[in-house]
DNA sequence: AATTCACGCAACCGCTGTTCG
DNA sequence: GCGAACAGCGGTTGCGTGAAT
């Protein structure tokens, strides 16, 4: 579960932390406190950097640390705090007492944040929202888990909504068929939309990829329809899952929730 | 039974803001 | 006012474990 303990380059030990090292820890705060978090280390006599005691001693050897699985109403208020405060983990944790923000963060990315989604989406489901079926989770594709034909795919869509010119482009350029040269093309006509405006290329990496015709009545959302192996598809930007493909049928469903 | 895959979580890393000399 | 040192934060990684094949 945790990395194996080990001593880098400068002698410091990482990785997991063994019991004796929790008590030298333990032992020495409650004695001294923790004022210097570089210079503790060394007097505790533990070999660790002072970054990795104060992360042991807040996630776990604190006094009143809550372990073990978070309550339904944890689990409520870190969703409605995310969105109100966005990924600000440390004050989030200061409204749940005994969790660490390490902790918090690490539940929001897996469990909560695919919760938190489906929520939006099937916000009147008869409070099934942790026993979703194969047929609503067949409704999201994430981008990350396409393969690379997929992607490429999509990113032409999108590509062709902002010029009409590019699909066309890179199908007659990747006649060959195998993917490789399917990709080479999709990154030959990317880069040179990019470099035919500047202006927009200077955002690039800052910002999501969104064609001209986004609109800012939908913040964080937009609608660019795709037809992927058949399967008609419309696709969003989230902050944190990036590109979020769903079907008509779902789209219909968080429309109509007011999500989008 | 063996292997592969996905998930969960503890811990690390790098960046930013704050404090202090 | 400036730079160094430090603390804290958020993102990411590594690996154990259980489920799926």
């Amino acid at each position: 579960m945790v990395r194996a303990p080990y001593i880098d380059k400068n002698g410091t030990k990482k990785g997991a932390w063994s019991e004796d090292e929790d008590c030298k820890l333990k032992a020495y705060i409650e004695t001294y406190g923790h004022r210097n978090w570089r210079e503790l280390p060394k007097l505790a006599g533990l070999s660790r950097c002072g970054k990795s005691c104060r992360l042991r001693w807040v996630n776990y050897l604190r006094p009143n640390v809550k372990r073990g699985n978070f309550t339904k109403d944890e689990e409520d208020l870190i969703i409605k705090l995310h969105k109100d405060l966005g990924r600000k983990w440390a004050v989030i944790a200061t409204k749940l007492p005994g969790r660490s923000d390490n902790e918090i963060k690490n539940h929001w990315h897996t469990h909560l944040r695919k919760r938190a989604q489906h929520n939006y989406s099937y916000p009147q489901k008869e409070s099934s929202q942790n026993h979703e079926s194969d047929e609503e989770k067949s409704h999201v594709i994430k981008l990350s888990n396409l393969k690379e034909k997929d992607e490429a795919e999509i990113l032409l869509a999108m590509l062709s909504s902002t010029t009409q010119s590019t699909e066309a482009n890179v199908k007659q350029a990747s006649t060959s068929g195998t993917s490789d040269s399917y990709g080479e093309a999709v990154n030959s006509e990317y880069s040179s939309l990019l470099s035919s405006n500047n202006d927009s290329f200077n955002d690039f990496w800052t910002q999501p990829f969104l064609p001209d015709t986004y609109s800012n009545a939908h913040d964080d959302y937009y609608k660019s329809s795709i037809d992927l192996h058949n399967q008609n598809c419309f696709s969003y930007y989230d902050h944190d899952d990036g590109f979020i493909m769903v079907d008509d049928f779902l789209w219909s469903s968080m429309e109509f929730s007011g999500f989008l």
